[in-house]
DNA sequence: CGTTGCACTTAGTACGTATTAG
DNA sequence: CTAATACGTACTAAGTGCAACG
């Protein structure tokens, strides 16, 4: 992003196009890699070519393997599966053939207290929980009458009850209600239609709605890109084909041609017409659409009612990739409940799949963790029904990360000195390890696997290309690649001697553009070496590792004192560290530079008000001056031109004003039908302004200052100034840390990356609410750090 | 032993609502 | 009180890493 943030005069949308003609120059030079895999389409042109043949390769994979049936008796095959599994004994005949470790249940005797609850949320919690199992009690979901509610799942504290067991198996029982899917597709008005070539066309419906797609993104910038109307085009036509084409004779062959309008109006209008619903209509919906979620709200695990994350299935659209995807644009196609598979205990009843469906699989595997599953269309991957961050599973598994994190502490010096000595290593494989490890250690770069051509291109630790890093003598390295997500990493480090000499020889010929820069790493190669210092190191815990060790230091540095608000700015400057350190960034809001313009506006017109103010002053005693000459500088500082130009601004902002008011009051009254205000209302207000203009021209011609009777006392002007001073400052402050923060994201290291308790203790010390820095959501995700660490607990 | 499948964490954006400045 | 802005959450894409596969 930063490649554009830093020019004031390019727009938005200039912004987005300049990081995609950015990558596409960086696609290109990606072919000489390629060579390495020469796959048997490596030549193809023809994108429709390489769909087939990607096809018919996975195709083959899977008959080879002859698992995963997905058709409907896959079912069949699965209760035999589970029928037969203990017979044969056989590993593979596991539902996701993995292995699993079966071992005798040892009954933990977990310990449930009952205790006052503490904060206020968990009553909250508690009630929710209640009247969701009251709902489902009603509504008599397959589980819900087997659950004992007198022990609110709240109550449920895994973390006093640490056992670093294994922890392969995630539940003894899973009991829930499937997935919501979304709404059958609703034709349009039969007068709204899509146009070709200046016809109406008549599309069947299964069309009109991915034509439906199209439209309601007509303002975004993704339909611009050509990817986008290309993938668009040719999936649009196919559903058009597969259904008959359209039904008025209209062939529909370039996207040029295409209008989208009407639809993308009518769309506008329905979305303004639910804008405009009273209050109370929109409470009664969203109440009504409450209602009908609270059963997949919750499920029960291991007798314990708990939240579910997304029980919605996703609904069809046109695929939204990051950066420059080459499958930007695709139809994601519609689920159906044939597509989902549910993971549920064996004794738990099957939720019934909607009218005339069945589901695709029921299975009933307690190594995972996820409710429900179906395949995406896309890049053929799955997609998940999981627990919510809340869960037991979840806070396990963030807990373990954390605190895998803090083991590091033990081992990073053996690292750091190991690395450091095998950066002279005589095997060029030390050596790239030791690089890439020293990457991953100081500048938080992630593994960085192998990617495949239909994603977009971009990069991490080991597979950086010969063109991501510049060298530049004695020891500067620019970084400049596309990370995660098509986010830009550009950074000019000064780096140690040695990395310097080794990233030189990795760049030595043959090695040019396109070429890996460390070719014999990848990240299961370091990640194996890594496990050498610590079970279970891998690179990944380098960044939690590195954002939470700097939150502690930074953190350290805060003195304890000054208010509450003193204190969450510091810590929200210490969260930022850690946020640049893993470069981790937003785009730029919409308003941003007109907003960060106005408050500069601002502060000017502010500094223009106590220059006004102290020629007062020396208006009403002259030996002001020569008590404190220094005082009264800024006077002569300020030039004829900017104080007119304040005058004008100000001048035209007031007109703006009362201008603005006097039609929103009469929008107002004809709504009410009343009479509208007279125009000589808005004549004397503007009347008004005149008269301030008039005013400031006087003023700025004969230099005398008129204030009004109550400011005619030096000692009360002094008093005013300090106060305009406080104010600037103020201002200042909020309009540096509004720019600092412009591309920062700060929620996500404070999701992923610093360990909660850190938070948790500087607030306990520092007398600082929670909820000033954790959301209720995020209190919720942590309540196992909120509830064990004190003002003392250290990373 | 490299490749792939699967399951999990990490990521930015869109959008509606709450808060704040004026 | 209104408009602008900030905040919070839902959504889903895009990573990592491990283990099975061939």
């Amino acid at each position: 992003m930063s490649i554009t943030l830093k020019d004031d005069s390019s727009s938005e949308d200039e912004g987005v196009m300049l990081k995609r003609v950015y990558k596409d120059a960086k696609h290109s030079k990606k072919n000489s890699k390629r060579v390495k895999n020469d796959l048997p389409n490596g030549n193809s042109d023809s994108d429709e070519d390489e769909d087939i043949i990607h096809a018919a390769r996975k195709k083959q994979k899977r008959e080879k393997k002859g698992k995963k049936p997905k058709t409907e008796d896959g079912e069949k095959v699965l209760k035999e599966i589970h029928n037969n599994g203990d017979e044969k004994g056989t590993n593979t005949s596991e539902p996701n053939g993995r292995k699993k470790v079966k071992k005798e249940k040892t009954p933990k005797v977990r310990k449930i207290k009952k205790e006052e609850a503490k904060y206020d949320d968990e009553d909250e919690d508690t009630m929710l929980a209640k009247i969701a199992s009251q709902s489902a009690v009603v509504k008599s979901p397959s589980w819900a009458s087997s659950v004992d509610f007198r022990e609110p799942s709240e109550d449920f504290k895994w973390w006093e009850n640490q056992d670093n067991e294994d922890d392969t198996i995630k539940w003894k029982t899973l009991k829930h209600n499937g997935v919501i899917f979304p709404p059958a597709y609703e034709p349009l008005p039969a007068h709204v239609k899509l146009y070709y070539d200046g016809k109406p066309v008549d599309l069947p419906p299964q069309a009109e709605e991915v034509a439906g797609f199209f439209a309601a993104m007509l303002e975004s910038d993704h339909v611009k890109i050509p990817t986008f109307q290309k993938n668009f085009l040719r999936d649009f036509l196919a559903v058009l084909k597969e259904n008959g084409g359209t039904r008025n004779g209209v062939e529909i062959k370039a996207f040029d041609k295409l209008d989208f309008t009407k639809i993308f109006e009518y769309f506008q209008v329905q979305k303004e017409q639910k804008k405009q619903l009273s209050p109370q209509e929109k409470k009664q919906l969203r109440l009504e659409k409450e209602e009908f979620e609270k059963p997949y709200k919750f499920c029960e695990i291991d007798g314990r009612l708990e939240q579910v994350g997304n029980f919605r299935i996703e609904p069809p659209g046109l695929f939204r990739g990051r950066g420059a995807h080459p499958k930007n644009g695709k139809l994601k196609r519609r689920v159906y409940p044939e597509d989902v598979v549910l993971n549920l205990d064996k004794e738990a009843s099957i939720p019934e799949p909607p009218k005339g469906h069945k589901w695709g699989e029921i299975r009933h595997d307690d190594t995972v963790q996820w409710l429900s599953m179906w395949r995406e269309n896309i890049s053929n991957s799955f997609k998940y029904v999981r627990f919510a961050a809340n869960s037991t599973l979840k806070g396990m598994s963030d807990f373990r990360k954390f605190e895998k994190a803090r083991m590091l502490k033990d081992h990073i010096d053996k690292v750091r000195t190991d690395y450091k000595s095998k950066m002279k290593s005589p095997k060029t494989l030390d050596r790239q390890m030791a690089v890439a490890t020293y990457l991953i250690d100081v500048f938080a770069l992630r593994a960085g696997g192998e990617k495949s051509d239909d994603e977009a291109d971009t990069v991490g630790c080991c597979s950086l290309r010969y063109e991501h890093v510049t060298l530049r003598p004695p020891n500067t390295v620019v970084f400049d690649f596309l990370g995660k997500d098509s986010i830009r990493f550009y950074q000019e480090v000064e780096v140690d001697t040695q990395v310097f000499k080794n990233l030189k020889i990795f760049k030595r010929p043959p090695s040019g553009p396109g070429h890996q820069l460390f070719d014999r790493l990848d990240p299961s190669i370091l990640n194996k070496h890594l496990q050498n210092y610590m079970p279970g190191l891998t690179a990944k815990v380098f960044r939690t590792y590195n954002a939470s060790k700097t939150m502690q230091d930074q953190l350290d540095l805060i003195p304890n004192q000054g208010t509450v608000a003193e204190k969450i700015l510091k810590y929200n400057a210490a969260n930022r560290t850690v946020a640049i350190l893993c470069n981790h960034q937003r785009t730029v809001t919409k308003g941003h530079a007109t907003s960060v313009q106005k408050a500069s506006e601002r502060i000017e017109e502010l500094e223009w008000q106590k220059v006004r103010y102290k020629r007062a002053i020396l208006q009403l005693d002259k030996s002001q001056q020569k008590k404190n000459p220094k005082y009264f500088k800024e006077i002569d500082d300020l030039s004829k031109e900017e104080e007119l130009t304040i005058h004008k601004r100000i001048i035209e902002r007031e007109r703006e004003k009362y201008k603005r008011k006097f039609e929103r009051e009469n929008d107002k009254r004809k709504f009410d039908k009343e009479d509208p205000i007279p125009d000589s209302q808005l004549l004397e207000w503007l009347g008004k302004v005149d008269d301030l203009e008039k005013l400031y021209e006087r003023e700025s011609k004969t230099g005398k200052v008129e204030l009004r009777e109550s400011l005619q006392d030096v000692d009360k002007l002094k008093l005013q100034i300090e106060k305009l001073e406080k104010r600037i400052t103020n201002s200042a402050v909020q309009l540096k840390d509004k720019e600092d923060n412009s591309t920062v994201a700060l929620g996500t290291s404070k999701i992923n990356y610093i360990d909660p308790r850190l938070s948790v203790a500087f607030c306990k010390k520092f007398d600082v609410p929670i909820e000033k820095v954790f959301t209720k959501t995020l209190r919720d995700k942590f309540k196992w750090a909120i509830e064990s660490a004190d003002e003392n607990w250290k990373f």
